[in-house]
DNA sequence: TATTGTTATACTCTATAACTATA
DNA sequence: TATAGTTATAGAGTATAACAATA
């Protein structure tokens, strides 16, 4: 019988678990969340984004994404607009305010990127991404009960 | 400049969205939550362990630990026992119930398990696991301050 | 009717620091 | 004094379902 600690999801979990603290060193210095971060990093590489595609680019849930959004709203770091094509629909996007942070966060972000990606060897990481978002898309298509009934 | 998806973290968070779910469908029928999990996990493969242990090994912060076994205590799926020889230290095993529970729930874990294996080859498997726990390790081992005084 | 985003509810987990009892 | 576990506090995020406005 499989251990714990060979399961996938606790070797993912370990690897965040040692990559994250370093992430979260610096987003603590600026009051964010991972999550937070998430969103941010996202609007800060495009003019602006629907909630509905930012909930999938963050892997936030939906009903997670509106109270991290007034909260980041309410610093005045992101703004919601009404779109005028569909009613229904909102544009979020970064403030002025949250591209100046960005001006001040990136680098350093960047620079634990860096720091990450020359623990392995180039050739390593591209079987790693490889092997990951095979796994994930290859999942995302199943279900338990699919599973179960093998 | 990086884009989000390609950093490390959204990688392997990628991942474990892809995974996770057919976990947490498994572990919604017992009710259970994925952390809760984790710790019964743990304790159904070995006696027991001390509250420091399982903590570590379930890489749960000791406070979270306290509320997580309470609601498991309550449900009459672990125990805490005061150890004799350190009356500071807490053991803490699986009861019959649990163990119980561990018979139904194991082998639909180890479904799941042998599924996402199938997913890709065996040696992908080495490679994957190897560079994550290499980088876990290496990472553990670091600040940020270190990283932004390089 | 279907979709977009929001609200409501209830809960689990987290972060940090301080505390209790042992050692 | 140091350690093991717990408590206290305050908050963030999650899950689920239901809802209002708009399409």
């Amino acid at each position: 019988m499989l251990s714990l600690n060979a399961s996938l999801p606790m070797i993912l979990n370990r690897a965040l678990d040692g990559v994250m603290p370093a992430y979260r060193q610096l987003f603590a210095q600026y009051d964010l969340t991972e999550q937070q971060w998430r969103i941010l990093r996202a609007l800060w590489e495009v003019e602006d984004l629907r909630a509905a595609e930012l909930a999938e680019q963050t892997l936030l849930p939906k009903p997670s994404l509106v109270g991290i959004l007034d909260r980041l709203e309410a610093r005045g770091l992101v703004e919601r607009r009404r779109s005028n094509k569909d009613r229904r629909a909102v544009s979020i996007a970064s403030t002025a305010k949250g591209r100046t942070l960005a001006k001040e966060v990136l680098p350093q972000a960047q620079a634990i990127h860096d720091f990450i990606r020359a623990v392995l060897p180039e050739e390593d990481w591209d079987a790693l991404e490889h092997a990951l978002n095979t796994l994930a898309d290859r999942m995302k298509a199943t279900t338990f009960a699919e599973i179960a009934a093998e």
